[in-house]
DNA sequence: ATCCCGAGGG
DNA sequence: CCCTCTGGAT
């Protein structure tokens, strides 16, 4: 009763979307012209690199994490060179992304596992990579997408939060969330609608208090309160 | 205060 | 499922 049909008409001519595949096809379509040309802000130049920052870039904002991957990748340019790293010269070097001790042990078991698991490569299985230190499945996805140009939909706490908003999906758990949400987006753009996604939830849909009425996934969105 | 693209452990 | 790990920016 309170929350009853607060919602603003679609667009001249469009029916609302009745399905979660539905709201998944206009959710990719807006943001995408929303936010064209969405990259990777995780600077770095190769897979190993990528996989390093992804992992500082827990609870960090993406420019913090580049302000130490210079030193960090001048200081161990290869996984066997990280592997041997001196645990506190490495916090020394990660201190300022927070979660320096848990960061540089994840670091140090990582380049470990590449050299004594996978040839000191950075492998493309998700099987493997969530096998190693310090690595999840959105960890794992990230590389994937945006290093190895695998599919991959990196669902953290911005795409759980609003893809559940939008009702593309009704799980709580990120591992279903993505599960469900990748046959709903075509393989080579989940990479691309997950930073959408995230951009979105950080600009937009505030956890707090999400800004409807600059959103243009409004018309639809189950959510809506205006 | 609250947020920043989480993962591991109890 | 909860807790912990942590510093910096706003």
């Amino acid at each position: 009763m309170a929350t009853a049909e607060a919602r603003p008409d679609p667009p001249a001519g469009v029916r609302r979307p009745r399905s979660a595949r539905g709201r998944a096809r206009w959710t990719n379509q807006l943001l995408a012209e929303e936010y064209p040309g969405v990259v990777c802000e995780l600077d770095h130049s190769n897979a190993f690199e990528l996989l390093a920052a992804t992992i500082l870039s827990a609870q960090c904002t993406d420019a913090r994490v580049n302000m130490v991957t210079p030193t960090l990748f001048r200081r161990y340019p290869t996984p066997a060179d990280l592997a041997g790293a001196d645990p506190e010269e490495l916090e020394e070097i990660i201190h300022s992304t927070g979660f320096f001790r848990s960061k540089a042990r994840s670091l140090i078991g990582m380049a470990n596992a590449l050299e004594d698991r996978f040839g000191g490569e950075v492998p493309s299985a998700m099987k493997d990579l969530v096998e190693i230190p310090g690595v999840g499945r959105k960890t794992a996805n990230v590389v994937r997408c945006v290093a190895l140009g695998l599919p991959g939909l990196p669902v953290d706490t911005h795409v759980l939060r609003l893809s559940r908003l939008l009702e593309l999906t009704t799980e709580t758990d990120p591992v279903k969330v993505e599960l469900e949400l990748n046959p709903m987006v075509p393989a080579d753009e989940r990479g691309e609608f997950s930073m959408r996604m995230i951009l979105h939830g950080r600009r937009v849909c505030f956890a707090r208090r999400p800004q409807c009425a600059e959103c243009v996934l409004a018309w639809f969105c189950p959510s809506v309160s205006l």
